[in-house]
DNA sequence: GTGAATGCAAACTCTTTGCATGACT
DNA sequence: AGTCATGCAAAGAGTTTGCATTCAC
C-alpha cells in the first residue's frame, strides 16, 4: 500500500534508472512524472500531449524510447487492450496490478482487482505447460454510461 | 462439442452471412475457408497468404473487411495478445471459447482453458458496474522450448 | 439490372530508427 | 571529455478508405 503513492513510484523510478546505469535527464523524468500523474493505463499520445501542455515538449520518439527503458525495467506495465496503440501504467514492485473494463461503446478504460481472480491464475499457471510471468485480464461490455439500461 | 468442428462452422458462418442479407462471394468464402483451416489464433496477413498459395489471392483490403463483417456478426472473435497485429479465430454459437498463453520469446500462441477461471470471471462479471459482454485471459511467459530450464 | 463487394492504391495511425546535435556525470 | 540521450524527420508495419470495376442475387 505504501509502494503504490505516485510520490514513490517516481522515487523508486528514478532509483531504479540510477541503479541500472541511466540517466535522469530532463525528458526522461518528464515522461516518469506524466506517468505518475496520468496514473492508470495511459497512452503515449496522452503523456506527449500532457507533457505539451507543460511546455515541457518532449519528442514521439524519446517518450517511445523512454517507455521502452521504463518497462524493461519493469518499472512500467505495458498493456494492450486492443485498440491500436498501447497502454502503459506504473508498475509496482511489490507485484501488486490490476486488470482492466473497456467500454466497448466509448473506450473508457477502469481499473479492478479481484483476489480469487489472482488465486485461481496462480493455481493455472503451475499447471500449465508454460513457464508464466505475467498475465493480463480484460473485461468488455458497457460502462455505466454507455450501458442500454440507463 | 459438435458445433466446434471447422466444417460446421463454416456452415454456420455462411447461413449466418445470408440471414443477415450479406452475399456469400467468393474472396469472402475463401476469407471463411482460410479461418477455418487455420484455426485458433491467426493474423490477417496469415490469411491472405494462405489464400495466395491457394492461387485464390484476395486483396487486403478485402480480407481485413471480412474480418470486420465476421467479427460484427459474432462468428469470429478478435484477439488481442498486443504483438502489434490482430489476431482472430472462430467463435462458436455455443460461446465455448478458450484464452491463450504467449511466449515471450518466440510469439508462439497456445490455448487453453480452464473451468474455474470462468466461473470466476463470470462471478466477477455480475459484481462490477460494467455490463459485461466478454473477456480475454493472456498469460505470458516462456514456452516448453523457449524455457530457460531447457 | 442493381446494389453490394472487390481490388488497387493512397491515406492514416502508431511505432521505430538513423543521424546530427545537445546535455548529464 | 566522453558518452548517453534527444529531436527531428524519414522509414516501417498494420489497417482503413476512396473509387472505379466486377459480380452475386
Amino acid at each position: 500500500m505504501s509502494t503504490t503513492a505516485p510520490a514513490q513510484w517516481t522515487e523508486h523510478v528514478l532509483s531504479t534508472l540510477d541503479r541500472a546505469g541511466h540517466r535522469s535527464t530532463g525528458p526522461r523524468t518528464a515522461v516518469v512524472g506524466a506517468i505518475a500523474d496520468l496514473g492508470c493505463s495511459t497512452t503515449a499520445r496522452e503523456i506527449a500531449d500532457l507533457l505539451r501542455g507543460r511546455n515541457a515538449g518532449v519528442g514521439m520518439a524519446s517518450v517511445y524510447r523512454a517507455l521502452e527503458l521504463l518497462e524493461r525495467l519493469k518499472v512500467v506495465r505495458r498493456v494492450d487492450v486492443g485498440e491500436g496503440s498501447a497502454r502503459y501504467e506504473p508498475a509496482y514492485p511489490s507485484g501488486e496490478h490490476h486488470h482492466h473494463l473497456v467500454c466497448d461503446a466509448c473506450g473508457n478504460v477502469t481499473a479492478f482487482e479481484d483476489d480469487d481472480l489472482e488465486r485461481v491464475i496462480h493455481a493455472l499457471s503451475r499447471r500449465v505447460d508454460f513457464d508464466i510471468a505475467g498475465h493480463e485480464v480484460t473485461l468488455r461490455g458497457a460502462c455505466p454510461l454507455c450501458s442500454p439500461s440507463r
